[in-house]
DNA sequence: GTAAACCTTGGAGTTTAATCTAAGGTCAAG
DNA sequence: CTTGACCTTAGATTAAACTCCAAGGTTTAC
C-alpha cells in the first residue's frame, strides 16, 4: 500500500501538519515523492508512525522515541556495547512506567467496584485513597508470595 | 510530616517552580501558610504530589490527571452516573496505554535478548522489526489460548 | 475552464508545562 | 547586624509539540 500524506493522516488519525513536523524533526521521512512532488509513504512507514504514536501516549518524549528507533541491532557489528545499553535503559523505563500504571489501573478498578457494589468501605473516595487502599491490601494480604 | 515548599521539592524531585504552578493549576494546594506566608505541605499533599508526578510520567496531561483527581466516591450520593463513567473511560485509557506499553516492553526484550545470544534472525535488528516478529509470534506461536 | 480538494514551501502563531527574573520579606549563624 | 539560604508575588521568557497561514502548484469532477 502507499498513501498520500492526507490518506495516512487519516488511517492513523493525527494532522498532515504533524507528518510534515515528524518529517523535520527526523522521526517519519516520506517513503519518496511522486513525480508531482507529493510525498508518499509506504507500509513501512505506517508502522513506523503507529509506533511513533504509540509511545507518544505513553509519555515517551520526541526525543526519546527517536532514540527509541535509533536502537538497531547490527549483527556483524559491535552492538552489544551500545545498542545493549541504551535498549536496557529504555527497558527499565518502560518497566517503571508499567508498574505506576498498574497501580492507577488497580486504583481505578477499585472505584469502578466501589460504585457498583460498595465493596470499598463507605469512607474511602478518591483515587489517592484507593491508591492507599491498594497498597495496604497489598502488604496485608500478600505477606510472602 | 510537614515540608516547606523547598523540601517537598527536593523530596520528590521536582522544582518550587513546579509546585507553585501546579497550585495556580488547581492541582495541588498547600496544606496551609506558616504565620511568616510560607506554604506547608502534610503527607497527604505529598501523595497527591507523588500521583501528579506519576501520572505524569505515564503521559497524562495536567488537564486528565486534573480529572483523574476528581474523581471522587461519595457513598450517599448520586455518584454512579458520573464518576463511575468518567472512571471507566479513564480505566480504559489506562487499558490502552498498558496495552502500548507492554508491546514496546517485549520490543525491547527481545532486542536485548538477541544482543546477548543472537536468538533473533541475523537480519532483525530495529524496534520496528521486533514489533513486527512479536505479531507474528503471537500470531502463529498462539493460535487458540 | 473553473471549482473543489488535494498537495507544496516557508514562516508565524498557539498551547502546555514549566522556568526564570525582579523586587522584596524571613530567619538562623557568626 | 549583616550574610546566606530560604521564602513571597507578579509577570516575562522558554521549550516542546504542534497548528495555522499565505501563496501557489496539481488533479478530478462537472
Ligand atoms: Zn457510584
Ligand atoms: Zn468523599
Ligand atoms: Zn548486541
Ligand atoms: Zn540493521
Amino acid at each position: 500500500m502507499t498513501y498520500r500524506i492526507g490518506e495516512l493522516a487519516q488511517a492513523l488519525d493525527c494532522s498532515v501538519d504533524t507528518l510534515r513536523f515528524y518529517e523535520k524533526q527526523d522521526l517519519l521521512k516520506a517513503s519518496g515523492r511522486s513525480p508531482n512532488g507529493y510525498r508518499f509513504y509506504n507500509d513501512n512507514a505506517r508502522r513506523q508512525l503507529a509506533f511513533i504514536l504509540r509511545a507518544k501516549a505513553v509519555g515517551f518524549s520526541l526525543e526519546e522515541i527517536r532514540e527509541l528507533l535509533e536502537i538497531r541491532i547490527h549483527p556483524a557489528a559491535n552492538c552489544c556495547e551500545d545498542v545493549k545499553s541504551i535498549a536496557q535503559r529504555k527497558l527499565e523505563l518502560v518497566n517503571a512506567k508499567l508498574q505506576e500504571l498498574e497501580k492507577i489501573r488497580r486504583a481505578l478498578d477499585q472505584i469502578v467496584d466501589a460504585c457498583v457494589g460498595g465493596s470499598l468501605p463507605a469512607t474511602e473516595c478518591s483515587i489517592l485513597e484507593a491508591l492507599e487502599l491498594e497498597a495496604l491490601e497489598l502488604e496485608t494480604e500478600e505477606p510472602e508470595a
